[in-house]
DNA sequence: GGTCCAATTCAACGAATGTTGAATGATGGG
DNA sequence: CCCATCATTCAACATTCGTTGAATTGGACC
């Protein structure tokens, strides 16, 4: 007995680019790019996988858009802290990086996962696009210790662009590895894992570079602020 | 014209299965795991697909081969460092630890890659397999940070479990990434990038753990000792 | 020299993947 | 009301993958 023709056109409703942008994002965090199918997406989607191709021109394209909608924001709140007038004591201004940081990519595996294996796997040169996006960040960030170590506060032999690298890379290493490794080798349950993970870093990674390392952190923001007001609410 | 049919039976040369692990390292090592195929590992090797069928069980059980060859002289050697009557300063030891991960490892991005990997992901439960080769080599490290507490040499409010994995993985995003990472960004040639990231790292990390950090390191010894009579022959 | 076993290859299967072309319905302008 | 364009779906394609069963051969042993 043949079903009723399924109707073929479109939905009722709209489907939303940036819909679809959702969606990958999920699979892709749940299943990495490589694995991660367009019928998966298009599944969390609810719509067809061919629609993607209307949308986008390939898996990969979807990826480009991914990073272009994420790293902006990224980028223009690093460059405020990194403005060269701002006159906070350094230790602060790194952690707000960390918060920066945090509060953008805490909640996206996908991103994290992305980027890393295209650095990894792009040995001979890693793709220009994603060169294009971590520059300036890493360059801010940079920027921030350049001018701590002018100011005095940080040692003058630090080496500022591992610097930032240590920074950045152990704190994602933080959000990617520790939810499961630390409460499989002790207690710790899984949401204090990160949260203890980045405080004990950063006092670690601060006596690493400050000029006077004994010399105790002034009292640190909350990692994350919340704003209950603004909630993820989609029609 | 049909070429003349192709022999049949075995080759004049029996493939030893460790053979077939070297080229599924090999190729791991390139590919990823994931897309690591089976008859890339198969041509790597110079056999059929199907044989390694004969000599494992599936893909997966190769993997499980491959980390049984390669974990245990690993933690031998951390063992023989960990040791509790150990006489030497706590920062020779731990560039120790430094040294051995750097011989073991630093040829194998396969390894590396596959253990994160396995780790992302599982993140329910990270496979057994894994978690037992991983934490004797946590428990050697981090004893070695215990006893330095109790020496005295490093700062009494160590977190020694989050030091270890401070220590171990920060070491292996420097082999995974600088090499692509600081060429780009600034003009340090590739082999250099590990040697130099490492050396820094070791002198923030140590500032970081020491008790007295101010207190310059002892003198290091290289990073590989080069040892010209082992060479790779295979006939 | 015959027989058996271990090692190897060939060919194919079923499933999954990225992608595409044609068909179809809705929408809006004239 | 008609028609063009947009958004969507269906069905299929070619590939690749992990895996398997049958066929084949070399060597060891009697």
């Amino acid at each position: 007995m043949p079903h009723a023709p399924r109707p073929r056109g479109p939905k009722p409703i709209r489907m939303d680019p940036d819909r679809i942008l959702d969606a990958a994002q999920e699979v892709f965090a749940r299943d990495g790019l490589r694995a991660a199918s367009l019928r998966a997406i298009a599944k969390q989607a609810g719509c067809d996988p061919a629609l993607i191709y209307y949308h986008f021109d390939s898996k990969e394209a979807m990826f480009t858009a991914l990073l272009a909608r994420r790293f902006p924001p990224i980028l223009q709140e690093l460059e405020v802290v990194a403005a060269a007038d701002d006159p906070r004591p350094t230790a602060l201004r790194l952690w707000e990086v960390v918060r920066i940081y945090h509060r953008h990519l805490k909640a996206d595996p996908a991103i994290r996962s992305l980027i890393r294996g295209e650095i990894v796997r792009g040995a001979e040169g890693l793709s220009d696009l994603i060169e294009a996006r971590i520059r300036p960040i890493v360059m801010a960030i940079r920027s921030i210790l350049d001018q701590g170590v002018a100011r005095g506060d940080l040692r003058a032999d630090l080496h500022t662009l591992l610097g930032t690298f240590f920074l950045a890379r152990m704190h994602l290493e933080i959000l990617d590895l520790l939810p499961t490794v630390l409460p499989r080798l002790m207690g710790l349950p899984h949401d204090q894992a990160v949260e203890t993970g980045l405080h004990v870093w950063f006092d670690l990674y601060w006596r690493g570079i400050a000029r006077d390392p004994l010399a105790p952190l002034p009292p640190l923001p909350e990692l994350t602020v919340d704003t209950p007001a603004i909630k993820e609410t989609r029609p």
